[in-house]
DNA sequence: ACCCCCCGAATTTTT
DNA sequence: TTCGGGGGGT
C-alpha cells in the first residue's frame, strides 16, 4: 500500500517527523463523528490515551470505531497523520480503513503512511534497515512457491531424504518458528529436533543463510528480522518510539507472537495502543494466531481499559441467540454477551439431507424461490467449511442458470503465467534472485536442462555467487555443452539489454518488450491445451496491472503483499467462499450446507489440535452464523462423496448444541434408518446424546444386522452407554455387511476406518459403525 | 532434454 | 475424483 510514501528500491522514507504537533480543531464543540457512537463505542473512541482494549462481538461495528478514533485523534490535533500506526491483516480491511477515515474527516486521507497490513508496515520498516540483518535494501519478497523451492534445494544440500521428510513440513515448522519470533539460534533446544531426525534448526539457519546470499526474505522474516533489529538497536527502536504516537491493532485475536512482540515494542515508547478483536472470531490459530495475545494485554500495558462491545447491529434475535447459543459451549473464551434492538425475525433453519447432491439441489431451490421472492442473489452467500464443497453448488448453479461467484480460490499472482513473468521482471529489479533466474532460465525451452543448471549450481555455491553472476563467467569456458552455451550466452545478453531499457522505458512497455523478446508469449501462443488463450489474457491483464506504476520495484512489492483480487461486484450473483474467508463479510441470507461430523468440526483439526482444534471449529461455525443479517439456513447430508468415496456421517454436534429454541428442524425420515437420530430431529428432541463419545463406541460395539427391506443406516433408538475402550471388534478379513454397500471383506483396519473390498461396490473406506459381521 | 504415466495425497491459507 | 510430483522411458 502507498507506494508514493517510499521507494523500496532505496527503502526512502521521505516524510520527515514534524517538531510540532498539529492544531486541533473544533475544540470545545461535540465532534460531528462522534455523534452516531453508542456509549461504549464513544468510550472506545475517547480513551486516546494509554492502553485500550477493545472486545468487540461481531457486528459490533468495530471498523467504525476503529476509524473514528483515527479521527478524533487528528481532530484533537494529537498527533499527526504519519505519527500514527494502524495495522490489520489484509489489505482489503487497510483500504476500507483508509477510505472511510477519509470519509470521516473529509477529503483524501493525504497521510497516513503506516496504515497497512503487518507485511507492508514491516517491509517498509525492513528496507529502511536491511543491512542491519545482512540484506540490501532492494531484497526480494519471496512467495511460497520460491520457498518450498529454496528449502528443498537445501535438504537436498543437506541429504535429507525428501520422502521421508517433506520440504513443506519442514516449511510449517520454520513458519511455526517465525511465527513465533524464533530465529535459528533462538529456537529452544526442546524444538531444535523438530524435523529430520534433530536436523530442523540446522536446516532452518542454512535456510535463513540462503536467503540472505539471495538478498532475499520470505514472509515471516518482514516482522522476525524487524524484532532482531528494534531488539539489538535501540537507537531505531528510539526513532519508531518518538514516530509512533498512537499503535492502533485491527482483527488482535489473529495476532501471532511476532506480531505481538513487534507491537508491544513499538509500544513500549507512548503506550498508546489500542487493541480491537473479539476472542469469539480467532479462527486462524493453525496459522500461529494466539488468542492468549488478547488475555495477556491487561498484563503487559497495566491499567488498561477494557471495554466491550456487545450491542449487535447485524443479525436478528434468533440468529445472534443461536450463534451466542453455540460459542457458550467454548470452554476458553473472554465471554460476552451480545444483544440487539432488532424485532424478531426468522429462526435459524436446520435441514437434513441424503447425500450432497441432494444438498445442492434444495439449496438451489431455495437460493431460486428467494430469488422469485424479490431477493436479489447479491443478498446471498453459500459458506462452506472446504473449499471442495463448492463444486456441488456450482454443478448445480450452472445446471439452473443461476449466476454465482467464487471468492477464494487461484489468485491471480499466483497463476503459474504470472510468476512467470514476474520472475523475468524480478531478475531484472535483483540479479542474485537465483530462484526467479531458475524458474524463467528454460521457459521457454531453451535447452538449459537439469544438467547444466546443476553445474551452474555447483559452481556458484564454489565461488559464492549468484546462479545469473556465474553464468556470465562460464559461458567464456567450455564446461557447459555448446546449445546450452549458446542459449545462456543470448539470455545473458537479453537481461543486459532488457536492463539497460528498463532505466527509460515505462514498466508497462518495458514488460511487454520482455514478454516478447524473451519468447515467452509465444511460447503459449503456439500451446495449444485450452487453457493457452487464458493465459494469454491474463499476461496482457498483467501489462495492464503493471501500467498503473511508476516503477518496477513499487510494482514487485504491489505484488508480493498486495496479491489480491478484487472481483467485481457489479452483477447480481450469489457468493460462495470458505467460512475463512467470510470472516469480516455479512450477507441478509447465509447457507450453512455440511455442518457434519468429521467435516464440520473437521475431524483433522479434532486430531491435530483436541479441544482446542475443536473450539477452534465452534469458532468458525459462529462466525459462519454470525454473517447472517436476516437468514441462516445450516444443512447436513447423511451421505457424501469425498474424493470419489462415499462417506457416511452423522449430524454435527454444533447442531444440538443451538439453543432449540431459535432454530426449526427438517430432517427426512430414515436418513438414519426411521429410527433414533432422525426421528429426534423430526421432533425437535434435542437432547439425545447421540454424538458424545460414548455413543460412537456404543455404536461401534452395537450389531446391526440386515432386515427384510433394510433402512439404509440404522440407528440405536437409545444410545447406549458405554465406555468400553475394548472395540476391536473387526479383524482384517472378516466378512461385513453395509447397508449401502453390501457384503464384503476387510482388507485393511485404520482406527475406526476399515478399507473393505465390496463385492458389487468395489474397494471403499468407510467408518466401522456402519457395517456389521456378516 | 523432454514427455508421460503412475502413485499418493487431498482443511482452513489474511500476507 | 483430481491434481501434482517424481521416476522412468524415449
Amino acid at each position: 500500500m502507498n507506494q508514493p510514501y517510499f521507494d523500496p528500491l532505496t527503502g526512502a522514507f521521505d516524510e520527515e517527523l514534524p517538531e510540532d504537533l498539529p492544531a486541533a480543531s473544533h475544540q470545545g464543540a461535540v465532534a460531528p463523528y462522534l455523534a452516531g457512537l453508542n456509549d461504549e463505542q464513544r468510550a472506545a473512541v475517547e480513551a486516546v490515551d494509554g492502553p485500550v482494549l477493545v472486545l468487540a462481538g461481531a457486528g459490533t461495528g468495530k471498523t467504525r470505531v476503529l476509524t473514528t478514533r483515527i479521527a478524533h485523534i487528528l481532530r484533537l490535533g494529537k498527533a499527526w497523520p504519519g505519527q500514527i500506526l494502524a495495522v490489520t491483516f489484509t489489505n482489503k480491511a487497510a483500504r476500507e480503513l483508509q477510505s472511510r477515515i477519509g470519509q470521516l474527516i473529509g477529503g483524501v486521507v493525504e497521510g497516513m503512511p503506516w496504515l497497512g497490513t503487518f507485511h507492508s508496515i514491516g517491509a517498509r520498516m525492513l528496507r529502511r534497515h536491511a543491512e542491519l540483518v545482512g540484506l540490501k535494501a532492494n531484497f526480494t519478497i519471496l512467495d511460497d512457491d520460491d520457498q518450498l523451492r529454496l528449502l528443498k534445494q537445501v535438504m537436498s544440500a543437506h541429504d535429507i531424504d525428501d520422502k521421508r521428510w517433506p520440504a513443506r513440513q519442514l516449511l510449517a515448522q520454520i513458519d511455526r518458528w517465525k511465527n513465533k519470533g524464533l530465529t535459528p539460534d533462538s529456537v529452544p533446544s526442546a524444538e531444535s529436533h523438530a524435523f529430520a531426525d534433530g536436523h530442523g534448526q540446522k536446516l532452518y539457519a542454512a535456510y535463513q543463510h540462503r536467503l540472505a546470499t539471495l538478498n532475499a526474505c520470505d514472509f515471516g522474516d518482514l516482522l522476525v528480522h524487524n524484532l532482531t533489529i528494534l531488539k539489538r538497536h535501540p537507537d531505531v527502536l528510539a526513532e519508531y518510539h518518538r514516530r509512533f504516537a498512537y499503535i492502533l491493532v485491527d482483527e488482535h485475536q489473529d495476532t501471532n507472537v511476532a506480531q505481538y512482540l513487534f507491537l508491544k515494542l513499538l509500544a513500549q515508547g507512548r503506550k498508546n495502543i489500542c487493541c480491537v478483536g473479539d476472542d469469539d472470531q480467532s479462527i486462524y490459530g493453525w496459522r500461529g494466531a494466539e488468542v492468549g495475545n488478547i488475555l495477556r494485554f491487561e498484563a503487559d500495558f497495566p491499567g488498561a481499559k477494557v471495554i466491550r462491545l456487545e450491542r449487535n447491529y447485524r443479525s436478528t434475535p434468533h440468529i445472534l441467540a443461536a450463534a451466542s447459543g453455540l460459542i457458550a459451549a467454548n470452554q476458553d473464551r473472554l465471554g460476552k454477551t451480545l444483544w440487539t434492538d432488532l424485532s424478531e425475525g426468522e429462526k435459524v433453519t436446520i435441514r437434513g439431507l441424503w447425500d450432497d447432491e441432494e444438498e445442492a439441489r434444495t439449496l438451489a431451490d431455495e437460493v431460486e424461490q428467494l430469488q422469485r421472492n424479490g431477493r436479489r442473489l447479491s443478498d446471498m452467500a453459500v459458506l462452506v467449511r472446504a473449499s471442495f464443497q463448492t463444486r456441488a453448488f456450482e454443478e448445480r448453479f450452472l445446471m439452473l442458470g443461476v449466476p454465482y461467484r467464487v471468492i477464494g480460490g487461484l489468485r491471480f499472482y499466483e497463476r503459474m503465467e504470472i510468476r512467470d513473468a514476474i520472475a523475468y521482471l524480478r531478475v531484472m529489479a535483483q540479479p542474485d534472485d537465483d530462484l526467479a533466474f531458475e524458474r524463467i532460465v528454460n521457459k521457454p525451452k531453451r535447452g538449459i536442462g537439469d544438467a547444466s543448471l546443476q553445474l551452474l549450481h555447483r559452481a556458484a555455491r564454489l565461488e559464492r555467487l549468484s546462479l545469473v553472476a556465474m553464468a556470465r563467467r562460464m559461458v567464456l569456458t567450455d564446461e557447459i555443452p555448446a546449445k546450452a552455451r549458446r542459449s545462456l550466452t543470448e539470455l545473458i545478453q537479453s537481461f543486459d539489454r532488457w536492463r539497460a531499457l528498463s532505466e527509460t522505458l515505462p514498466v508497462g512497455e518495458l514488460v511487454e518488450l520482455l514478454l516478447d523478446e524473451s519468447g515467452y508469449t509465444a511460447m503459449w501462443q503456439n500451446d495449444k491445451s485450452v487453457e493457452a488463450p487464458g493465459r494469454l489474457e491474463n499476461l496482457k491483464e498483467l501489462v495492464h496491472a503493471i501500467e498503473g506504476f511508476d516503477t518496477l520495484a513499487g510494482f514487485l512489492e504491489h505484488v508480493a503483499l498486495v496479491m489480491d483480487n478484487e472481483s467485481r461486484q457489479d452483477d447480481d450473483m450469489i457468493s460462495m467462499m470458505t467460512l475463512h474467508a467470510a470472516k469480516g463479510l455479512e450477507f441478509p441470507v447465509v447457507f450453512l450446507p455440511g455442518w457434519e461430523e468429521g467435516l464440520f468440526p473437521h475431524q483433522r483439526a479434532m486430531d491435530e489440535s483436541g479441544l482446542a482444534g475443536l473450539e477452534e471449529e465452534r469458532r468458525l461455525a459462529y462466525v459462519g452464523l454470525t454473517r447472517a443479517r436476516e437468514a441462516a439456513h445450516v444443512s447436513f447430508a447423511a451421505n457424501r462423496r469425498i474424493h470419489g468415496q462415499w462417506q457416511s456421517a452423522l449430524p454435527s454436534r454444533f447442531l444440538e448444541e443451538i439453543p432449540k429454541e431459535h432454530v426449526e428442524i427438517s430432517a427426512e425420515r430414515g436418513l438414519y434408518g426411521g429410527s433414533g437420530v432422525s426421528d429426534r430431529w423430526a421432533e425437535s428432541d434435542f437432547t439425545s446424546s447421540y454424538a458424545t463419545p460414548g455413543w460412537r463406541r456404543a455404536q461401534a460395539a452395537r450389531d446391526i444386522r440386515p432386515k427384510s427391506r433394510p433402512p439404509l443406516l440404522e440407528l440405536p433408538a437409545e444410545p447406549i452407554q458405554s465406555d468400553d475402550p475394548n472395540r476391536a471388534r473387526f479383524s482384517k478379513g472378516d466378512r461385513v455387511f453395509h447397508q449401502k454397500f453390501g457384503y464384503g471383506r476387510i482388507r485393511i483396519l485404520d482406527g475406526n476406518k476399515l478399507t473393505i473390498d465390496f463385492d458389487k461396490a468395489g474397494e471403499k473406506r468407510v467408518i466401522d459403525s456402519f457395517v456389521s459381521l456378516a
